[in-house]
DNA sequence: GATGAATGAGCTTTCATTCAT
DNA sequence: CATGAATGAAAGCTCATTCAT
């Protein structure tokens, strides 16, 4: 079965297994709620219409989630966090010294985890982004927490290559803004505008770096 | 009433009187499903809901519209048009020769012509963002009308620049895809996700010119 | 119709009318709602069961109950307000000047009168006795409102009484538990539980009210 | 544990000992159904609900009783049989000659018994009034079992003291039913509707007595 | 014997839509 | 045209009961 899983169930999967062990209906009750809510959305779902498609009775989806909220929350809530993981590790910064010697190396780095992260789980990622919005548990917990932390990381990591002299003086915010910009353009235009496009995400990667270092201007001299 | 009205009404109205007149019930009804669709999201909200804050009945609604669907295709179809209009209008392109003299003029304007579309027309934009994906008649003119038309308006100025050796040498859609990702990386931060925020516009516009044109590298020997 | 409703029916509707209109939907509602109660108990009985027996549709009856709740307490509190109202009315003491000569006579009328509104009101009363101790609302209206007042009243005519010596000295709230206990002991023997039996009202009130006056023992000198 | 068990248990435990031996886990399943089903009526408690209180599986409920009716029934037709025992005893009217010189001695020892037995299955009692008019078993084992053969009995000994000249000539089932209304009024009044209040019992159990044999009017010549 | 996950019928309530007034 | 009462299908959820472990 483990082939056939998709990536973003193992995935969610060994976020849950951590806490407790998950049963082989719960599985399949997730396994229908993800993919459900991400072809309609949460509201125009039905606790019906995925009891059906995770061959389960009603029933067993309010034994095991109290509501139907629960069980969207149950879901986004943990890929939430992981989404920023990477981010947030409190050995994060130590990494810089050692890891990465200029900030278009970090920016390469992430951009790839990121994206890879954004396709293994794309069905979830884009049930946050419809949901996150509407509902203001999830709301909070996005603007007052995980986006700070995060902005703050990469602060300090832009303010150390400022330092370098790598990046140019600018609000180091502004800058962790128009980097965030280019990359989640490129990833969510792969993931989700179009998935259908042959994307040689190599290439695309290293000319949105690019683009974040030099602009659009040709290298002057050069014409 | 024209001064309390709100940017995004007054705009969604001018669309539509050029085609038919719309009674005052009507508009109360327009402006009451766009402030609820874009609070709670469309599936989440009732036609009751609706007729109460439009202080109509609730067959009334169905008077004008078919369906609620209907109600939210009227809301949202003319928007999505407009939002793009200035770069399909046919004599577009001519406008490049007389009025650009650089790219990043265009950029300039563009982006300020756009920021202040979304600033006026925030919850429509809002109810787009969410139901596009949702809808497939909205999908498909969007992915199959607007964007391609959009897309390919641009590619036309990209590559004007390019013969003029104003913009790198780069496939024009890539060059297209990240300045449009700068660009909207901006005016989504700051109408959707940051509205709260003192922003001071036409810094932050300048800020985003000067980093498509030049990224983030100091100049060279400027240090 | 008027011949053929039932005497509750009309007397809840008089209650009713006097604030507001209601529609023959909501009537046969009411009607529906009545008779499956008392039938069932108020947690026994289904909305779905009301609506068929009320020939409406299901939703009808939450149009005009926000819940079923709701439904049993519009049953319920004008009811419980009509129980007593004889005895919480303004001019209630001062009757007793004019009306009634001896503590008897006001026995007997106080006693008939509630015997033809129970038997008129039974299957709402029956409700009453049954649903009062469950739901908390209706308990504490009816232990720390009704009961008080008419008890308070009551209190009043039993020490006139006293004061003229046709009550034997004891704590009048007493007298009032042991009157009310004789004359409840027969309402509630004869609506409840055995209706079914061919009762000789008056009879059985002038019997009631000579036990009440003399009790069991027989006259000194009789025999 | 026999010490903090409540008086019921013990009372219902034996009337079921002499059958067959409760375990532990059936007492305690007892216990939370009867705590339940007086606190919010029986079709207002969930198995659910009754399981968690007594600590035992949904499961262990019905492997004891086939039914949730069924463990209801086991509660209340013990109780039913007990509540009347005193007075279907094989050799209760024996005891008259020998034990009660007057109706009023007679009248003392029932209600004082009868007070006894309500405080001690106080919750019991509430069920049974609660239950036996929706339960057609109960219902008519009460009426057609219970209350004839109590009543029978009751008018036996009525009659027995109107030979004697001790009451009234009246029609003996009217000296029972007033007899009972009064003793009935104390014990109800004292135990579910002012449970809280501080009674003295044995005063209150010699007013109800001399009510009964004399009524309110004072003694003649008395003022 | 005890468990508790699973069931599916049935519950109360909501809702888009219709239509007589 | 506007109304809002009425509808009935479908929603989310509960529950007594079963059964494999």
């Amino acid at each position: 079965m483990a082939d056939e899983m998709e990536q973003w169930l193992s995935s969610l999967l060994r976020l849950i297994d951590e806490d407790e062990k998950m049963t082989e209906r719960q599985i399949r009750i997730i396994q229908a709620a993800v993919d459900t809510f991400a072809e309609k959305g949460y509201a125009s779902t039905s606790t019906a219409e995925i009891a059906q498609k995770a061959g389960v009775a009603e029933g067993t989806i309010f034994r095991h989630y109290k509501t139907k909220k629960d069980l969207l929350l149950s879901i986004v809530t943990p890929m939430m966090s992981k989404l920023v993981a990477p981010f947030v590790l409190r050995d994060f910064l130590k990494v810089l010294d050692t890891e990465y010697r200029h900030f278009e190396d970090f920016l390469r780095a992430a951009m790839r985890n990121r994206l890879e992260f954004v396709k293994k789980n794309a069905p979830i990622v884009k049930i946050m982004l419809h949901e996150i919005p509407f509902h203001p548990e999830l709301r909070d917990k996005f603007k007052e927490e995980l986006i700070p932390q995060v902005a703050e990381r990469l602060r300090r990591i832009v303010t150390h290559f400022q330092a370098r002299g790598e990046i140019v003086e600018m609000p180091p915010f502004a800058v962790v803004r128009m980097s965030v910009s280019a990359v989640l353009g490129y990833i969510l235009t792969r993931c989700f505008l179009f998935p259908e496009y042959d994307w040689n995400d190599e290439e695309e990667i290293e000319r949105v770096v690019r683009f974040i270092m030099h602009g659009l201007t040709p290298k002057s001299g050069a014409d």
